[in-house]
DNA sequence: ATCCATCTAGGATGATCGTCCTACCGGCTT
DNA sequence: AAGCCGGTAGGACGATCATCCTAGATGGAT
């Protein structure tokens, strides 16, 4: 198989691997054989573990980076975007429920771990803050809103947080709702303004 | 030195190593050493890692146990005892910015690890739960109580998961006044009816 | 058919992990 | 003084980890 395939089969597995179990806790043979490679092999693909680690954050930040564009093409409304970030944590309900978000969960560990790769891990935030800051720019709101962006963002972890140590499907629709009013009505001020 | 005082250190010891380090990347050894005991007489105190992790998740349970009662002698008003809640993000804001809650990213990590102690790290969070549900119920929410008290814990796991990816205590402040203005908000509601 | 670059398999290495065992020490009882 | 017992030290154990190396397989180009 070419280097590149099985490269991109590799990030793709321990991608998953390490939101399922955490980086610390995912090791060289798991990936292996999730991927059907042996063991050794590994060192002609990744000369170490945090390089797989730094490719599996850069392909979620390429990943991320399209879900954004493609959330751009599908709605035009700046609030309608923001809602589908929203929706998020219900989309992946199950996965928030069992393994939490695997932005918060796998930026915890790096910082608890003090990993070199900490900061990439935490531009995935930054990614998302930046995206809804532009949003709730484009909604009149420039002054607050790298703030609203925080807020929105903070809100959506603690929901996450909270759905996977309890698995409560409820809590989940009710804060989305919640958040989905908070949303609506900056939308309502900034068009009286 | 009797069993019950190395005890309460071994505990004492691996309860912060287990915040900062988290519960896998923290070893006997490196609690050994941290108590300064040899690593082989570990054992005579607790038989294997989880029994540490059951007993040091025991502590935090009587701790947190105790900071309740402490907010309930301090305050008459549930108000007031619920804004004390909210206001341990900003309390403990350095050693949340570094580790996060220790709550939220324990719970995460044995979530992710499938570990049998689990329930036990989340009942925890249900300490909080039932805590800031009496509040709401003797604020006259009794109905909402719940999903009140939920909306709280949330919003702090939120306000701890950002605070520790970006560092930034201006962004803790501006979140705390704005759940400190949702709970204002709530109070005027129940005084009102 | 030969050759070379690409890719793979599988084992060796040294470190660290949780766990366990046994020899030891010091203070108390008798 | 003798003996016991709660507490300790330090090393051995097998397993697993990341890492590294070397021998072999594959397949297209010559």
């Amino acid at each position: 198989m070419a280097r590149s395939e099985t490269r991109a089969q590799i990030v793709a597995a321990a991608d998953r691997l390490i939101y399922e179990r955490g980086f610390e806790h995912t090791s060289f043979t798991t990936i292996a054989e999730a991927v059907g490679l042996s063991r050794g092999n590994f060192y002609y693909h990744f000369k170490t573990k945090d390089e797989i680690l730094a490719a599996v954050i850069d392909s979620r930040i390429e990943t991320t980076r399209g879900m954004l564009r493609c959330w751009e093409d599908e709605a035009a409304e700046p609030a309608e975007r923001i809602r589908r970030f929203i929706r998020i944590v219900e989309t992946n309900g199950a996965d928030i429920r069992d393994f939490g978000c695997p932005v918060g969960t796998l930026t915890a560990e790096l910082a608890k771990l003090h990993h070199p790769s900490r900061p990439e891990a935490a531009a995935l935030f930054t990614l998302f803050r930046d995206w809804l800051g532009t949003q709730f720019t484009a909604l009149g709101h420039a002054a607050e809103a790298d703030a609203m962006a925080l807020h929105v963002l903070a809100f959506s972890q603690g929901i996450a947080t909270l759905a996977n140590a309890f698995g409560n499907e409820d809590f989940v629709r009710r804060e989305v709702e919640r958040l989905e009013a908070w949303l609506a009505d900056c939308t309502s001020k900034s068009a009286r303004s």
